[in-house]
DNA sequence: AAATATGACAACCGCGATTTC
DNA sequence: CGAAATCGCGGTTGTCATATT
């Protein structure tokens, strides 16, 4: 028996997402959480497959998501992460808890492997490459390095050693002890112009009257940066700075329009409004297994995962070296 | 100025793993 | 317990914007 088709049913609609279906799709979790995605279509009335929807949240909606504007020193740890664990953007995402593992692995496919190629080429000038677009993509420039053939030895102990790691962030954000791993998402100055995906905040600003006005109290105001991406400079590289972020927007929707009884309210106990710290810890759990209502032992836990802070010192002062090859 | 190529990224697809019934 | 449904991941594509010819 094949598998049952997913989203190729009729009624099922594709294709970018629309402002109202953001709303929607928000609106729903706001009140009820991630996660549970199975009844989300039916739910919430969207002619989306779960899936989809899912995807959409963890990729996009999702608050305390830093978009674009990729820092040097994300930049080298992605470089550095990959040659680690080959492409494995989830384990990878885990070492950048802002970033989503599809907007790492875009960003590697986009700038990253071009990047590492040409110096590659520079330093050693091997015949075979000139891949067309989409074509050299798959298994054949694989990494772009020889992370799989030359790392086969102690590679299997650094990926579990990346899985502890990723086993304690996640116990450590399901204690919320990790306040000072995560950082609040800081909202980027939104100075792309808008794009059919991009503009998404702007239309949803436009639905939303509420939370236009909420937005207009806090200094981060959507009309601004709806200005700046109108008048995008042309100073500014490429895509450097990125499409408006609705989660900023979300994130004010999400602050500004509590309920006392919605889903996040009863995670954050303390002020919401100056900080987006709790709504992030909780979204950065969606998917991760419900995490303990009552707090475990935790002397133990604490100074196992107080430990980790060195562990990753040690990990990135060890891809440090191997990445020199690099450059 | 129009056509074409390239860049960027959101979204889709297939598949293995896991959960649910 | 086993089949079906769902989840999550990684590869890939679609589409819009921008650069180049």
């Amino acid at each position: 028996m094949g598998r049952p088709p997913c989203c190729d049913k009729i009624g099922v609609k594709k294709g970018p997402w629309t402002p109202e279906e953001d709303i929607t799709l928000v609106s729903y979790i706001q009140q009820n959480g991630p996660g549970n995605w199975r009844s989300v279509p039916t739910n919430t009335g969207l002619l989306r497959c779960s899936k989809s929807c899912r995807l959409r949240w963890t990729n996009y909606l999702r608050p305390g998501i830093k978009r674009g504007n990729f820092t040097e020193q994300e930049e080298k740890m992605i470089i550095h992460l990959q040659a680690l664990l080959g492409n494995r953007w989830a384990a990878i995402a885990s070492y950048l808890p802002q970033r989503t593992d599809n907007d790492i692995k875009n960003y590697w496919n986009t700038h990253l492997k071009k990047k590492l190629d040409r110096l590659q080429d520079n330093s050693d000038q091997d015949n075979h490459h000139h891949h067309h677009r989409r074509q050299g993509n798959s298994k054949g420039c694989q990494s772009s390095s020889s992370s799989e053939t030359t790392i086969s030895k102690g590679q299997w102990e650094r990926r579990l050693q990346t899985d502890i790691h990723m086993a304690k962030q996640a116990l450590c954000e399901a204690l919320s002890l990790d306040n000072k791993t995560i950082n609040l998402p800081e909202i980027p100055p939104s100075n792309r112009s808008t794009t059919a995906y991009a503009s998404s905040a702007e239309n949803i600003a436009r639905l939303l009257p509420n939370w236009m006005d909420s937005c207009k109290k806090s200094p981060q105001t959507s009309s601004e940066s709806m200005e700046t991406t109108q008048t995008r400079s042309p100073l500014i590289n490429n895509k450097q700075f990125q499409s408006p972020d609705p989660s900023e927007g979300y994130n004010n929707l999400i602050h500004n329009n509590q309920t006392n009884n919605n889903y996040y309210s009863n995670y954050s106990n303390s002020d919401v409004s100056q900080s987006v710290s709790p709504a992030t810890s909780v979204f950065q759990d969606e998917s991760k297994p419900k995490v303990e209502d009552q707090m475990p032992p935790l002397s133990f836990l604490e100074k196992w995962l107080f430990d980790d802070v060195s562990a990753q010192g040690d990990l990135m002062s060890m891809s440090l070296e191997e990445s020199d090859n690099f450059f």
